[in-house]
DNA sequence: TATGAATGAGCCTTCATTCAT
DNA sequence: AATGAATGAAGGCTCATTCAT
């Protein structure tokens, strides 16, 4: 009976809520089915506030997009600290990721589902899964000369997107087996691709061999 | 008796044309800003053709995915023989897979950046998934029993997962580097995920180290 | 009981009843108060088709502005024949102006009151304007020459454009006056100028006197 | 005590400065596109505060409309003397017109161009061109009268209806050709337009001629 | 088989306008 | 005196979808 009267909320909180509100929403209707108004009402305002603040549906999912890239790359760089080994690197990284995943599933949804499949914004999450890839890489090039050797950069990339893509994938996977601890999602990663990259680390190369 | 006298062209090759028309189109504009109107211009005829045939824009849709997807597992089962050990069924079955990626970008864009992140299609598209994650898993499976050991299943899962994005995640890179044949992403790929797997198969685990 | 069966009606038709609307609303209502869903419902369909045939609003506008602008221009070719001497072609000109303004009265509005205040439109209506003008000052030149003297371009403008700017000033006081007749106005335009006119062409000029 | 300081503004003055940015931004923008956010920003203020002191966006274009038809009637109220003949009146009537035309753009634009065509000024407009009407409508009667006739009403409305249309699209066309001086247009249009109108104070009518 | 004509429905977007501070 | 926050209301435009021919 209180709770309900209209407050006016400065302009930086009521950002922050109208966020919330569109991400939740973009997540459960995907962007196109989304409507504005929903986002507005979710956030227990009126349309003309979300485009006067945050402008268009393009632009506020953008910003979605923005706010919520930031937020893993922040966790991520909290984590991944230079000193560490390669090794550690990943495995630091990958918990922090599954725990962004884990914690911010509408974002996630919101940023590699759709933001990807959507043309006016595939180049925004490129940019930001190119970092990634280009933070993975440095890791393994490293790694390869901690061991005495000069990586080859077409190599090195290759598994990096191999990598970045696994770790995704397995994300999806820990989405909808919510029983399974992000730990325990980054541990199973370590050993899925972890093993396999030391071996590539050492120099080891797979080849075909039989029939072909 | 001049070439610009309409043709009647059988239904099934009409389907046809109107399915390659729409993956087209949905993988130059995307499913939501695709217009029915720009599908049936690319096929050449007109809206209610489209309806009267192939239904509904998301039936439309639906259908391409169908399309997409089995000549993809077509693909695969075809070069994927039973009696092969798993290591050249992974290797044929990535090289089948690159294959069609690099023949079919507008198959593959539709199939996975697309259907993916759209709500209505997504169970389709995970079911096809979740296909090729069990056969990957079966894969790996036998591998471990080959080498006499129980294989837990939530660790091949996992692996089998991983697998699957890492391939994924390196089709895309092939998309974006088209000179790289596919034989060479395929055998990136093994390099990056087999050697790996190997040390999984024989029973190793990756454990956290050090302080945390 | 009958009329009111939806009728299939040819584009072109439909086309015409929809610009019959579109003027007869954009008069009544200005352009900026009239909507798309006004000028539909006075051609008796639904606003689809008018996007569909016509365009956007302002392209809407933009054809009703050619048509009666067309209109007008025939009306006065029709009349004013070459081999005529300037008074009679302007005698003859000034009618068939006032007699089209006495029946399109709201072509005219559209072309002339709202047309010219419409930053978008402007051009298109100076253009038209500027080619009346053109005419106008033709035949006053061609009269000056008859008389034996040379005449000097901007005088002539000038006089054009007076002579234009009181006959559209003469025609909005025809429409206020629906009792007098389009000959009668012409008539006295003709009075009110062209009298005037020859003593200009015959050379003499107004020059202030007195104090100043 | 820096500049920066928001100066304590009377309200007379504000009233003032809104005006002018209003009549400029109604001249750029047009009356319905032309948003009240613009004309604030253009004020250096806030909407809420051109809603305090001068109302609604109808009022506050009314209020335009008055002040720039004041001070164009107060300036020929100025030069128009009575004691002075018709023809002098005229003429020193229209020197003051098209000076005030060109030290005035915007604020005869959002008088002729815009008032006249919105419907809801329609009438405040057409109040004061009938007055202008009136005015000049008597100068003529009171010539026709010196030289000893009775004038007829329509005719001398007509005229000076023509004489205003004539005045006013000769000042379009000092609009359009900045170069020439308003004195020159003035003494133009006393050429293009008194010169007949001698004749006709005589007493002279025009009467079509030949076949028709 | 094939299409031009037509519409229901809905969404994005923008303002003029007003409170509460 | 002055403003940031907020909204009601409405309009342009598009599209999937369907008849009638």
């Amino acid at each position: 009976m209180l709770a309900t009267v209209p407050v006016r909320v400065p302009r930086a909180i009521r950002e922050q809520q109208m966020l919330d509100a569109a991400v939740s929403v973009f997540a459960r209707s995907g962007y196109v089915t989304a409507s504005m108004e929903d986002v507005a009402a979710q956030a227990g305002i009126t349309k003309p506030m979300v485009y006067a603040y945050l402008g268009t549906k393009e632009e506020l999912f953008s910003a979605c997009l923005r706010r919520e890239g930031t937020r893993l790359m922040e966790a991520l760089v909290e984590v991944v600290r230079p000193e560490l080994a390669a090794e550690q690197q990943l495995w630091q990284g990958l918990r922090a990721f599954y725990g962004f995943v884990a914690a911010h599933r509408d974002g996630w949804d919101v940023l590699y589902r759709q933001g990807r499949a959507l043309a006016p914004f595939a180049a925004q999450i490129d940019g930001m899964r190119a970092r990634m890839v280009e933070v993975v890489g440095g890791m393994l090039g490293r790694a390869v000369q901690a061991r005495g050797r000069v990586p080859d950069a077409d190599d090195v990339e290759a598994m990096a997107y191999a990598f970045v893509g696994a770790a995704e994938s397995v994300a999806d996977w820990l989405i909808d087996h919510q029983e399974i601890a992000a730990d325990r999602a980054a541990s199973r990663m370590m050993s899925a691709v972890w093993l396999g990259a030391e071996s590539l680390l050492r120099g080891e190369i797979w080849r075909p061999s039989g029939v072909d």
